[in-house]
DNA sequence: AGGCTAGCCACACTGTGGGA
DNA sequence: TCCCACAGTGTGGCTAGCCT
């Protein structure tokens, strides 16, 4: 469910369509709530006319569950309650020196339950700080809780890290959809897999057409939340039609040519990111910083099973 | 408001390769 | 041949967003 990048409630051109407004008035009925400028959707290429920013921020964050427990009240009842690990990051890539460095990574712990009655719990050197669930707090929600702190960790580390080391020229990637980060300035989320189909078919053929760096013109999702969306072929596909394809999407608070300049950006930049076969069989998608980014969180969660009985340890003691 | 979907992550399981 | 470590794959569960 879309609509095309020239929504007229917009009153914007479509994308390539610079001084005269909506392009096509021929639009070719595809489906019934989509509508498609005829003639309009063609690869673009953008290599020879845009230049990478300076720096470019890619974040991302991994958790890990380690350990899951009960409570005992006082009133005879039991709460789950579940001990995890998270950590956020943010690789600054400099591309005209051609240096990425860690800018900015932070581990949090956290004791999940909706027992009315637990406090942080110290195991060993470290502290899981509790966070309180609502509702039952039935064991099998838990894991979720974790996703929303994480997620504030990443709006977090990301601000900071662009608060030190940025000139304002940046270009701020965040792994998946951009969800509650749509805030962030200069941001666009990257989609790695393709699950749903947003296009027609007879735009989808211009997607499966795209060469290596290519991009489709921008178009705004037709939902509620009506961001806008691109996808970009990256270099080193199988040659499979969606091999290397990316979906993006950015904030729909942006203007129409705000959104063009952010997926021409990202046309300029996320290829040279894109990762070789022989060194990983998700490439060319996962991109060279996240990979990397995600080994080293994952380091700095900590040795889970010595996390584990530190918390064996710590709750034996409170019984 | 409730059910459904997309995309992500965690985890368990399986396969493979190297070393003893 | 066995053991171990590592990587790949499949499954399930979650949230946010979407649809009715």
């Amino acid at each position: 469910m879309f609509v095309d990048a020239w929504d007229p409630s917009y009153g914007a051109s479509f994308e390539g369509d610079s001084s005269d407004g909506p392009a096509s008035p021929s639009s070719a009925q595809v489906d019934t709530d989509v509508e498609v400028p005829a003639g309009q959707w063609a690869p673009i290429d953008v290599s020879s006319r845009v230049r990478c920013p300076d720096v470019v921020f890619l974040v991302d964050g991994v958790r890990r569950n380690d350990a899951g427990l009960w409570t005992a009240e006082e009133d005879g009842l039991s709460y789950a309650g579940l001990a995890a690990s998270y950590a956020a990051g943010v690789v600054r890539c400099d591309l005209r020196n051609g240096v990425a460095e860690l800018a900015g990574a932070r581990v949090a712990r956290g004791l999940f339950t909706a027992s009315p009655s637990a406090e942080d719990l110290q195991a060993g050197s470290v502290r899981y700080e509790v966070h309180r669930v609502s509702g039952t707090g039935e064991a099998s929600k838990l894991p979720a809780a974790v996703q929303a702190p994480l997620t504030a960790l990443e709006i977090d580390i990301s601000g900071a890290a662009r608060d030190g080391g940025s000139d304002g020229a940046d270009l701020l990637v965040v792994d998946g959809p951009l969800r509650n980060r749509r805030q962030l300035p200069r941001t666009i989320g990257y989609v790695k897999t393709q699950q749903k189909q947003y296009l027609p078919a007879a735009l989808t053929a211009v997607v499966t057409s795209l060469r290596p760096t290519q991009r489709t013109p921008v178009f705004q999702l037709g939902t509620v939340w009506g961001g806008w969306s691109w996808y970009l072929r990256l270099p080193g596909a199988s040659g499979a039609p969606w091999s290397g394809i990316v979906r993006i999407e950015c904030s729909p608070d942006l203007t129409p040519a705000e959104a063009v300049e952010l997926a021409d950006l990202s046309s300029a930049t996320l290829p040279r990111f894109a990762s070789s076969s022989y060194k990983d069989p998700r490439a060319p998608q996962n991109l060279v910083p996240i990979a990397g980014l995600e080994r080293r969180l994952r380091g700095m969660l900590g040795d889970a099973r010595v996390l584990h009985r530190a918390l064996a340890i710590a709750t034996a003691r409170t019984r």
